[in-house]
DNA sequence: AATTAAATTAAGGTTAACCATAAAAAAAGG
DNA sequence: CCTTTTTTTATGGTTAACCTTAATTTAATT
């Protein structure tokens, strides 16, 4: 697998885990993903069906093959083996890693993966708090569904597990000095504006809907 | 700069710093180094020739400009460093990190650079025994002529100060117990059959002409 | 200086990853 | 079920990095 390919292997199982289902990935999401054409994209599809790294039915969309899937993990997995090396080693803050560690994914051998992950302390979770997933991708426990802050009620106690790795995301919480395992509790939901009011640390925030979905906790 | 051109330009500094001359390198030079025609080494050349990289004169040879020359040093320099992770913090031996380091120096930023070189305690050298390049290229003293084990002289007392990074060297010399900082004399030089006695440890090992090219040592 | 050998360049080909335009096929909606 | 919209595919184009074969130019040798 090139470049290219394993990007879109890993772009499929991505828009996958963000809609939390299984369905098929139509070649339009990936358009839209890569800022590709039409043609380019069935191209590559075409491609990765013969290599049976997806399978495609014209006008649904595709699926990852288990072989398909079993590389995106491995990507995933190493993606935020070096997200965690670049935070905790060379002092990045959260929101720079993600290029850097999208560069490095592609040319890492099994070995510095396994070395590194090693040197690392052998974490569980990348520096936006998703898990990494394990070596053994296969025997891995089916993910556990993810709450967003969309999902949360008021008046209740939440504890913030994991950001989705976006840039402005990530820097907007820089500035509310907002950090993996923050506690907070909902203090109004307002469904027409839809905002959500936050209290912490002895003040309140207000959060829309669009970053709301971003940001993953568990009521505590 | 691609990838392509990165590996030509850094071919050219290398086969120059091997021959420890500046002169000009030819095509054929290029062609052997990488195993590519007479006709991909000739458009390469000329693309980075239009890139003011090199200096061409045809049917002579390259030489880098100043711009190809402080691309090249970066690109050591940066191959270095990586290097120097991968066998101290990653606990690499000093053959395998050569291809990991190849890939890496060329998805490598500023920023990388800087901060991984900070946290390996700004090394001198690399596991090799090669200077790492200052990040001030241009303010670089030239480069000490380095002399090898082949301009030694018989009865005389030396230290290893480097190695050409070669694999079957590195390996063999791993097989010898041989490391950077080896004190050793030298017990006879046989010109007739280009071989070189060592003393060290209490043993005497023999090393042909070939492989004492790629020592380089001191007298002390 | 003429011949031979070596090195370069020209011409044209391949593959991979992208693109645009337009035709065709399938899905969706009234 | 027929029309519109969406999605796919066919056709053909571009660029980059490689290739081969053959012609040309320069360098080396006698």
């Amino acid at each position: 697998m090139n470049r290219g390919e394993e990007d879109y292997i890993k772009a499929i199982y991505e828009i996958e885990s963000r809609q939390q289902s299984h369905d098929v990935i139509s070649n339009l999401h990936l358009m839209q993903y890569f800022s590709h054409t039409a043609q380019t994209v069935n191209e590559m599809i075409k491609k990765l069906s013969k290599k049976k790294l997806v399978e495609y039915i014209p006008y649904k969309g595709s699926t990852l093959t288990e072989d398909g899937r079993n590389s995106a993990i491995r990507l995933t997995r190493v993606h935020r083996i070096w997200e965690t090396f670049l935070v905790e080693k060379l002092g990045y803050s959260w929101e720079e890693v993600h290029d850097e560690a999208e560069r490095l994914e592609h040319i890492t051998t099994k070995k510095m993966e396994e070395r590194l992950f090693i040197f690392l302390g052998e974490p569980e979770t990348c520096p936006h708090g998703n898990k990494i997933p394990s070596v053994e991708y296969h025997k891995e426990i089916k993910e556990i569904k993810k709450n967003t802050l969309i999902d949360a009620i008021e008046k209740k106690e939440y504890r913030l597990e994991s950001v989705v790795d976006d840039k402005e995301i990530l820097t907007y919480l820089n500035h509310l000095d907002v950090k993996i395992g923050q506690l907070f509790s909902v203090s109004r939901i307002d469904p027409v504006n839809e905002l959500i009011e936050l209290s912490m640390n002895n003040q309140t925030i207000v959060i829309g809907y669009k970053v709301a979905k971003c940001l993953f906790v568990n009521a505590c």
